[in-house]
DNA sequence: CCACGGATTGGCT
DNA sequence: GCCAATCCGTGGA
């Protein structure tokens, strides 16, 4: 099915920055009920822990961030408006609560399961095959990540990244992040240029 | 294409 | 009690 080899534990002990830029490209995994469900990664958002007023860490450690306080290599998935679910990747040391939200993918295998997930149907047209993963909250119901999948080790079987090389810079924009009231200014988004899974330009 | 508001629940002050 | 790292449908330009 794949060639690539899986990002190991060193990977994601990296500046939450790089991590998140390099993650532009790699493969996302999803192993559900015997079914593969895969997509390139192509928007990301970094949250640099207890400097940054964004972060969920910013406060300190609850019961609701506590993955983010763990090692790297832990999938941080947090519940909210009511209604929906969002998947980080955290990075760096225990007590060093970074993480890199992904906030778009592009399907590649398991695509009428992630149509089932999202829209309880196979099939699906051309502006749908866009909706099903152009957002954070998106892939995750695309995907069935949930409230049980919060501390999913990624170099474990069920929930991985593949790696692949990194893109070249011209293919990647910069920009600031999504959705939040603290630091709005800082440019901490990350995606690939052109690719239509980008959730907003 | 863009702006607006409703949905809905748990975490935190 | 407030409001969120969102999404979707609606209505207007």
């Amino acid at each position: 099915m794949h060639n690539s080899s899986i990002l190991n534990r060193n990977y994601y002990f990296g500046d939450v920055h790089k991590v998140a830029e390099s993650l532009l490209g790699k493969i996302f995994v999803r192993k559900l009920k015997g079914n593969i469900l895969s997509g390139k990664i192509v928007e990301v958002e970094a949250y640099d822990g207890l400097i940054d007023e964004a972060s969920h860490a910013f406060n300190g450690k609850t019961k609701r961030n506590e993955v983010m306080f763990k090692q790297g290599g832990l999938l941080y998935v947090y519940f909210t408006y009511g209604m929906h679910y969002c998947a980080n990747v955290v990075t760096g040391n225990i007590d060093d609560p970074k993480a890199v939200l992904l906030r778009g993918i592009e399907p590649l295998e398991g695509i009428e399961q992630m149509s089932l997930n999202r829209f309880g149907i196979k099939s699906f047209t051309q502006k749908e095959f866009i909706n099903l993963t152009n957002g954070p909250a998106k892939l995750c119901k695309a995907l069935g990540i949930q409230r049980s999948e919060n501390g999913t080790d990624l170099t474990g079987e069920e929930i991985f990244i593949l790696d692949s090389p990194n893109l070249n810079k011209s293919e990647i924009i910069i920009t600031t992040r999504i959705g939040v009231n603290k630091s709005i200014s800082l440019p901490w988004r990350y995606y690939i240029k052109n690719n239509r899974f980008v959730s907003k330009k």
